[in-house]
RNA sequence: GCGCGGUUAGCUCAGCGGUAGAGCAAUUCGUUUACACCGAAUGGGUCGGGGGUUCGAUCCCCUCACCGCGCACCA
């Protein structure tokens, strides 16, 4: 017996950290690439070494770690491999602001020193999120946890980059880019965020060269850009400009002549029809240079400052983009050029790092050609190798995957893998894993002993996530952990990063593995305020799950995210949703407190087959039933569901219902009653069952609980997910529900009637059949109890002034005569009956149509009739008490 | 412009061919041997509008409206 009786109060600090040691201390939670169980693998999606915890971790790792708790309670060798990435921009970011704070800056530092200096700011900050989330009960493999720029993954890296290489899929190009002004670096396309905001459209008239003064006006939004134009493109079949393709135009304030030229990138509609041409500094004017072999005019510096070229006037070089925007424009309207200036709305490309306004600027770059790898990973979606779940998001992953474009791969920042290239004198490139492979190919290749720099650039973060589900089971070694847990059973994410990491998972897994990296892919919903907004700091919504956890404990916190994981439909979370789990979790506690208090303890070789007491077999028959839901619901990803199923058996039928059946038994004086021994030791298997389908769920009370209510070997974490036999059985089923529906019917008739609640009242039965008689018989204690009666007896006649109500066969009498309020009585009967008769009405439209009894399934024709005949026999009888209290 | 999702009780949301559900909130009662972070009960819905399929539609189809989100475009 345990010694410790429960606080009244369940305290969820009191007991997190511990079970959380203990779990630790235990090793349950080890991957076992050696031993026999079947795999169950999850790859964690790696947090960035920067974060910490928010809502939307909350909500992923708690999923995750509910897969893992169950499917290793169902014997699976779980694998939830942890780990975090090493975030390029972010992290520099932060380690770049400490060195601000501290006077110096990492250009003065040097590469190494700062490199230094960001592993140091690793070591004593980058943990953050890994102890937060220990705090949520997640419980990863941490004994392989990994960082995506430990050796072993670096060195994935260096080989699938070079082997990208030598297989044509990586290579260097000049093209444009985002290039983020601030943070001086390209960035890839998923990390720029349109923002429409208001602008202006300025049109300005370009003077054609010849003796006649016509002029040719373009507009734009970014006159600035003019200084690099190259061209004017009108349409080729546009009847205005025929004349004029082939000549030039005099660019204003440069005076460069520059050709107008026909293509039909030119819209007619569009503007004026003729669109001037940048081809540095504009996607679409790009590719209209190629078509057209321009020259490519960059116009600006690294900073977005204008570049001092010679085609520029001198006042204007060193001006930023805005600043020479101002300059431009005043310059043109001195020159009489701008024509026209509409205010319009217009989205710009931001960095979603810096917040700076994106310049497509042209630059040279590593590129992955994603297109090629973009192949078998839209193929394996196709054929179902991968499933998504819900299935609707395949068509956002096939939308992407279809227009892929190619990956810019190279960041010019210092924090990340650097990229292992190296030049010859003569810029010829060489791509090896170390140096050393590098200068023994570039003295081959010139013959002699060379001097060869490395790329300084590093590659996109994502690169490395991309390899996350191989190189961190060891991958380029064939590791014993590699072939047991590779691919992974799910992942679990959200739908936001499908692009940044699901699908280039998918392109490299199946590269170089050969097979898909994960067998079924979860998205999940966004976690959003209580008003349905983004929860983010600027607008000062955000809830903080450590200050949620602090209050109501995390398996409140996880129950929630569990209960409100409804597939395909945000999470609106208010606050006053946790507390309310609290509330279930405090239910859960004092259950347990009754069945401690009262000796309803396990017993070894308990078997829920064999009870005999009606609400013993109904009660083990109503927990199979839970148990089976919540096992469907966490198969199918359900996890709303799951979370219903096991609350509504806990609170509404475990505690509401039976444990108020069984407390007659453990009354004084009731010791040695036949059923009490069966009793208690059935509450105490209840209470286990329940406790360990709870426990993927909430894993630190169910842990409380299961070590306080009996004597065991190991914790909770290591039980077996329960498997029962066959326990459905009709009649008990039956049994209880009537008694359920009589206590329920006999309180509700006594509110209505305003009865006081302390006052016991008599029940007189009539018309009840043998089988109602009996079971009034055996369930006399537990309905004189439950619903407040001081006798029950059968009887014939119908006292004055009695209430009166109707459950199956039977008519309830209550005599109540001087509580009574007869106008109140004919209210409540005539109100029921109008019911009856809505339903009757209702069912006989069904039943007196032809088409309806020859259509429908025999189940629910039969229903229908003894709906009736139910409806019927209790309208009768309600009838009957009406003229009854009339004559009274 | 293309695509996805949503519209069900005051609020947040389940359900999805066969009698409209939950939690919270509201109202009324309640010191009945686990729990007031509780118990009992009550009220509250032509399931966004309109059409169609069906014996039967909240659920399937079409259409409209409004609200989100993603992508593209933006001279």
């Amino acid at each position: 017996m345990p010694d410790k009786t429960l606080d009244k109060t369940f305290d969820p600090k009191a007991i997190e950290d511990k079970h959380y040691r203990a779990w630790e201390a235990s090793g349950a939670f080890a991957g076992d690439p050696a031993g026999g169980k079947p795999p169950f693998t999850i790859m964690m999606p790696p947090p960035n070494v920067t974060g910490s915890l928010h809502m939307g971790h909350a909500l992923n790792m708690t999923l995750q770690d509910i897969l893992t708790r169950y499917n290793r309670m169902k014997g699976r060798d779980a694998l939830w491999q942890p780990g975090t990435d090493h975030a390029g921009i972010a992290t520099q970011m932060v380690v770049e602001r400490l060195l601000d704070s501290e006077g110096t800056n990492r250009h003065k530092l040097g590469r190494e020193k700062f490199l230094e200096r960001v592993w140091d700011w690793k070591a004593e900050s980058g943990g953050t999120i890994n102890s937060q989330l220990r705090r949520l009960g997640a419980f990863p493999d941490w004994a392989r946890e990994r960082f995506t720029m430990d050796e072993g993954l670096s060195r994935a890296v260096r080989k699938v980059f070079v082997q990208l290489y030598k297989e044509g899929l990586i290579y260097k190009d000049k093209r444009l880019v985002n290039w983020d002004p601030k943070l001086l670096t390209a960035i890839s396309d998923l990390e720029v965020e349109q923002r429409e905001q208001k602008g202006h459209m300025w049109h300005i008239a370009y003077p054609v060269e010849g003796p006649e003064a016509r002029t040719i006006t373009v507009a734009t939004t970014r006159p600035e850009t003019m200084l690099g134009d190259t061209a004017v493109a009108v349409h080729p079949d546009d009847e205005r400009y025929q004349d004029l393709i082939g000549k030039s135009v005099c660019l204003p304030i440069t005076g460069r002549l520059i050709p107008i030229i026909a293509d039909e990138y030119s819209d007619p509609e569009k503007g004026t029809g003729a669109v001037k041409i940048t081809p540095a500094h504009d996607f679409n004017d790009f590719e209209v240079g190629k078509r057209h072999d321009l020259p490519m005019v960059n116009v600006f510096d690294i900073h977005a400052r204008i570049a001092p070229l010679e085609s520029i006037p001198k006042s204007y070089h060193g001006l930023d983009r805005y600043e020479a925007r101002k300059a431009v424009l005043r310059e043109l309207e001195e020159l009489d050029c701008l024509v026209k200036i509409e205010d319009v709305k217009n989205s710009l490309p931001y960095g979603d790092r810096s917040g700076v306004v994106i310049e497509p600027f042209l630059t040279d770059q590593w590129y992955v050609d994603a297109a090629t790898l973009a192949k078998p990973a839209i193929e394996t979606v196709e054929t179902g190798e991968t499933v998504f779940v819900p299935k609707n998001w395949e068509n956002t992953y096939f939308e992407w995957m279809r227009n892929i474009q190619p990956w810019c791969i190279s960041r010019q920042l210092w924090w990340g893998h650097q990229i292992p290239a190296w030049y010859g004198p003569d810029k010829h490139v060489f791509v090896a894993e170390t140096e050393q492979e590098a200068q023994k190919e570039a003295d081959a290749h010139y013959g002699e002993a060379v001097e060869i720099t490395r790329d300084p650039d590093v590659l996109d973060t994502w690169f490395s996530s991309a390899l996350w589900p191989f190189s961190t089971l060891g991958w380029p070694e064939a590791t014993p952990e590699l072939s047991k847990y590779y691919p992974g059973d799910v992942l679990v994410t959200g739908f936001d990063i499908i692009f940044f990491w699901v699908a280039r998972m998918m392109m490299m897994g199946l590269h170089f593995m050969k097979d898909v990296p994960f067998r079924t892919v979860y998205i999940h919903a966004l976690v959003r305020d209580a008003k349905g907004q983004k929860m983010s700091k600027s607008k000062g919504n955000v809830m903080d799950p450590l200050d949620l956890i602090d209050q109501y404990g995390a398996d409140a916190l996880r129950f929630t995210m569990t209960a409100m994981a409804a597939q395909g439909r945000d999470i609106k979370l208010s606050e006053q949703r946790v507390e309310g789990y609290r509330n279930f979790a405090t239910k859960l506690w004092n259950a347990s407190r009754f069945c401690q208090m009262n000796g309803c303890a396990p017993v070894a070789g308990f078997d829920p087959a064999q009870v005999t007491a009606t609400a013993n077999k109904w009660i083990v028959a109503e927990m199979a039933l839970a148990a089976r839901k919540m096992e469907e619901a966490i198969e199918s990803y359900k996890f709303n569901e799951a979370a219903t199923a096991i609350y509504q058996f806990s609170w509404g039928t475990f505690c509401d219902w039976y444990v108020e059946f069984i407390k007659p038994l453990f009354a004084e004086g009731q010791e040695g009653h036949p059923l009490a021994a069966e009793t208690r030791a059935t509450t105490g298997w209840l209470l286990d069952q329940i406790l360990t389908l709870l426990h993927p769920v909430m894993p630190f009370i169910t842990e409380e609980l299961y070590g306080a209510l009996g004597e065991r070997e190991n914790g909770l974490s290591d039980a077996a997910w329960p498997l029962y036999p066959d326990l459905a059985n009709e009649k008990a089923q039956a049994e209880m529900s009537w008694l359920i529906a009589l206590i329920s019917e006999i309180r509700s008739v006594r509110t209505d009637m305003n009865i006081p609640a302390g006052a016991k009242i008599d029940l007189f039965v009539k018309d009840a059949g043998q089988e109602t008689q009996n079971r009034l018989r055996d369930h006399d204690e537990a309905i004189r109890r439950m619903a407040r009666l001081s006798k029950i007896e059968l009887a014939d006649t119908v006292p004055k002034g009695a209430l009166q109500t109707v459950l199956g066969e039977a008519t309830l009498i209550l005599p109540v005569a001087d509580i009574i309020d007869l106008d109140q009585e004919r209210a409540r009967l005539t109100k029921q009956i109008a019911k009856l008769e809505q339903d009757i009405e209702k069912i006989s439209r069904n039943l007196n149509n032809a088409e309806f009894v020859r259509n429908a399934p025999p189940e629910i024709l039969e229903e229908n009739k003894s709906r009736m005949e139910d409806a019927a026999l209790a309208k009768g009888k309600l009838t009957l008490a009406l003229k009854q209290l009339e004559a009274a």
